[in-house]
DNA sequence: TTGGATTTAGCACGATCGGTCGTGCTAAAT
DNA sequence: ATTTAGCACGACCGATCGTGCTAAATCCAA
């Protein structure tokens, strides 16, 4: 319904070349980066030419404008949490295995600062949510699929009997993903690695993992 | 350690006159709720002269800097939040019951739209959150003591053994701003009242309020 | 009623914003 | 070897940023 964002940069329509995909890279490294500390709306040409080394007109080589490096700098740091987080759990079995180990992926990927901000989708999500536009789409179609993947497990890992079948994935993944964000959040803010165990420990027990008869199975 | 902001702000020394302090309050209120849609950053000095009807060098009559402004919209927002969500938390008795309510007057507060953008201090947290200073730090201890405040409740309810005494009150408390904060951030980014109502539900089943027997007491 | 202080507006500043233009340079296709 | 086109540059545009300075309008007290 709202406006088709999945066609590619009009501006080189051609093929590319060797070098300019690399800077291309960096450019898009940098900016995920900077967005992070500055927001996506905060990010201004001039800064990130500056921190890349490269002249203003050169990054409009690559982008014809910045709603349209704003797109690929999200879809960048989609490419990121992809491998950094989801790739990570889908190596774990499904259900409640696969459950926890995305829950402690992401929390390695912000403690280890992937991101110098935190979680790239928690420091744009509420920047962009009040600016309608493909940017804000794209950013809520990363959290919706993200919340996807958690509420699938959720729902393998009742369907194994991991779970009491009283519970409702969707609700149970909104709760994950909730500590989550809280856990982000609070580091950031606070600069406190207390937040990050906070979440552990949250997850844990949402997840019933820290209760009685837990010690190595 | 870091820089003790509570002292007033510097420019205004003399005192004041009635309209000026109907005109400031104008104002920050329209401050307050610009911020929550362009961030505390975003929102710039024309733009928010041009929505009160004030010149540029009119706002500066009334603070000196963009950041005491900020400091200013800030413990305006605190106010509000206090009276929309805090003292009507403060209404109900102490415990469990204050939990809830605290929650629920969260819910309202974003549901009714107060500010724009959703929660002030969840919109402005991430935002503010890399970048030290004493807005950031203004910031960071509002969201301190909202927690604390939870904390407290569930430590009262523990106490009047409404809540298992294997409740860590900390934890519990960072598992509702978790829920609250990821309800708000949902409700705004993909526009859908749906999240609130999953945040309710949340909160509910964590105070373990939506269980067997449960109907009107 | 008048004097003094407080608001507020007008105007202008340097810096930076996103964006365009024309121009070379160089890697790749021919 | 020559053409082609992606790439990057410096200069520059109008607009807006935050921030001063100054003068006029306005209210309050004596």
């Amino acid at each position: 319904m709202n406006s088709a964002m999945t066609d590619r940069p009009s501006p080189p329509l051609r093929q590319r070349r060797a070098d300019g995909e690399r800077t291309r890279s960096a450019i898009l490294r940098a900016a995920a980066s900077l967005a992070t500390v500055d927001g996506l709306d905060g990010l201004s040409i001039g800064n990130l030419a500056a921190a890349t080394g490269i002249s203003k007109s050169g990054l409009y080589a690559h982008f014809g404008s910045k709603q349209e490096m704003q797109l690929a700098t999200v879809e960048e740091a989609e490419r990121i949490l992809d491998e950094e987080v989801v790739q990570v759990a889908l190596a774990a079995p499904d259900g409640l295995q696969r459950l926890a180990a995305a829950c402690e992926a992401f929390f390695s990927y912000v403690e280890r600062r992937v991101f110098p901000g935190g979680c790239f989708f928690a420091a744009t999500a509420m920047e962009m949510g009040t600016r309608p536009g493909p940017v804000r789409d794209r950013i809520a179609a990363v959290q919706s699929g993200f919340t996807a993947l958690l509420s699938a497990c959720a729902a393998t890992a009742i369907e194994q009997h991991e779970l009491p079948a009283t519970e409702d994935p969707a609700l149970l993944a909104f709760e994950l993903h909730s500590i989550l964000l809280g856990a982000d959040t609070n580091f950031i803010l606070h600069d406190d690695p207390g937040a990050l165990e906070l979440g552990r420990r949250g997850v844990r027990h949402r997840l019933g993992l820290d209760g009685p008869n837990l010690t190595s199975s």
